[in-house]
DNA sequence: ATGAAAGCGCTAACAA
DNA sequence: TTGTTAGCGCTTTCAT
């Protein structure tokens, strides 16, 4: 008696249960005026009886909007496979994709996770994209050279970054004021009267580890120490605590530390605490990020903050607004940091 | 002179170009044999010419399937806005998602992903799936109670679980063997001549905390030690420290300690220390998960390896699988722990 | 304010 | 082996 074939309701059901046309029903569901409320009121119940569920495919063929976004997390070239199931594990990362998630949930649209470490990935990214599976992508990148960021705009593909591109590229980005937060470190070392003061930085292919010394080295400079000993690490504790036993090698009179991430500061701390140095009474130490580590380490870590999820949010408030009217010419933000003091200083 | 329309080029452009129908075309790109080789290199040429890409939303229109599948993160209720912005702070779902994204990437499709700690949250999923916005859904969390995998089921639609439900649910899962894992921890810390051991278990309405304090209550049993002082934690670092302070207050001569993870062991480790006590050779340690904290802690932590990673990716392909084939009933994969020794023990 | 009808770009019978 | 054709479910002019 009941029909057999159970397929999936669709707009004409509903407009036949409504007694109306397929039209008016789409008219309903797309919340477009110039519909009688009574005939709305006769349709939303027609589509509480069908159970009905617009068609997405259907409905992006027409409107050429996948109602999507990627979130790209692209790294440095060489780390291949391990990347994959590491990235994720970096509270960097981490922070930037719930962000993200946590914005775009309010409009609701979920992004679509891709990593793009080789260059296979990257041409599936742009691939994604010119299929039309998302309508536009965010770059979260460690690799200062990605020739992402230049593909998708040869591409003509709406994309923001986060963080600014080594290579000036016409692209929309985020960034944090890195000499500004560096400062703050400086500052603060200072006016705990720390004099000799050394410091750990990052990768300086990296944009940001180089803005964190040139802030650093410029604070310090104004403090009166216009020459401030430099290890440089590549963001890991590892190479944290080698940076750090080779300034406590040259420099064993150190008495102050500002690194450029937490990690390498946590770091640091080891080689500080296992060369019988109390922090902070003997070595006071500030690192970057306020991630995990900073609250792990003890003691816990002065800290410049980085607002990773405002960042992250922001970034995606933008890709959304270009998506929406194309053609404008690319902005960026620029994120104030803020010192979190806490016991190793 | 050119065509002014930049429109992007169809099936039906590139079926001109290379003077043959649509439906051949098609062919040659979907793989399909009995196609010609002269004319599959022809219309090889006019796709390399006309620059073409597929356009998904089209096929998916047709073919019904959206290629594409969701990553669900679920919370337990109650911890709101934080866990969107939390959730991948913990190594515990980004080494899941590591482990899924490197697995699917493979396969050329890429997660969407979701959060579902709300009621509204838990309905969206539903919803993207029954949009056909998805094939299909990988569940991992943390609320033995989720209502999610029961409305999963329902409706019909094909998901798999990391851990297995609390509530018998007919649902596909992997899961890892809690009980062996935690009998591991034992064993080892009898083998280093421990004979006053307590445990600091996680919360005893998640399924895996059960397993792990069974697992290990049983173990120590069969060694002779039928009764084990217990204090529950929430498996953060800070309830870790709790724990810790209480069964030190009461077991002032406790030499083992079985810590149901990691980050509650890593607290554990700095109130062990912070009372006079040293690690290993006062108390031994063991944790569980091998996360980050394990190596970040000093001594670095024996703990008890759980292969996510392994095990993301065992989800994924049964999910991929019950797509391709659906009306199967459910299956589920258990995988062995294993013990990694390290300077706590 | 509502309906009729024309596609969006693709796949999959079915013919040839 | 190749082409013809009929939709997939939806939005959106254009009439009315």
């Amino acid at each position: 008696m009941s029909k057999p074939a159970a397929r999936t309701p669709t707009l004409e059901d509903v407009a036949r249960v409504a007694g109306v046309s397929r039209a008016t029903v789409s008219r309903v569901i797309n919340g477009i005026r110039n519909v009688d409320s009574g005939i709305q009121e006769t349709v939303r119940k027609a589509i509480q009886a069908t159970g009905y569920t617009p068609n997405q495919a259907a409905r992006s063929l027409v409107t050429r909007r996948a109602g999507t976004i990627v979130l790209v997390m692209a790294g440095a070239p060489g780390q291949g496979e391990e990347f994959a199931t590491q990235v994720f594990a970096d509270p960097f990362f981490g922070r930037v994709a719930g962000g993200v998630v946590n914005f775009l949930r309010n409009h609701g649209i979920h992004p679509v996770l891709m990593l793009a470490e080789t260059d296979k990935a990257r041409a599936e990214v742009v691939d994604f994209l010119r299929r039309g599976n998302a309508d536009g992508a965010l770059l979260v990148s460690t690799h200062p050279e990605d020739p992402l960021p230049r593909r998708l705009v040869d591409a003509g593909l709406p994309a923001v970054l986060f963080a600014r591109p080594a290579r000036p590229v016409p692209i929309s980005y985020v960034d944090m004021a890195h000499q500004a937060g560096a400062a703050l470190a400086a500052d603060h070392l200072i006016s705990r009267g720390r004099t000799r003061v050394v410091t750990i930085c990052g990768p300086l292919d990296v944009p940001a580890a180089q803005a964190r010394l040139a802030g650093f080295q410029q604070a310090m400079a104004r403090h009166g120490h216009p020459y401030i000993p430099t290890a440089e690490g590549g963001f890991t504790q590892q190479s944290g605590e080698a940076a750090m036993t080779r300034l406590l090698a040259e420099h064993p009179d150190l008495d102050g530390v500002f690194a450029a991430n937490d990690l390498m500061a946590h770091g640091a701390v080891l080689v500080l605490q296992k060369n019988g140095r109390r922090v902070p009474e003997d070595v006071a130490l500030v690192g970057f990020d306020n991630s995990p580590p900073a609250l792990a380490s003890r003691p816990r870590l002065t800290t410049v903050v980085q607002p990773l999820e405002e960042m992250a949010a922001e970034m995606a408030r933008i890709l959304l607004e270009r998506i929406e009217s194309p053609g404008q010419s690319p902005r960026s933000v620029i994120f104030d940091p803020a010192l979190v003091i806490r016991e190793s200083t």
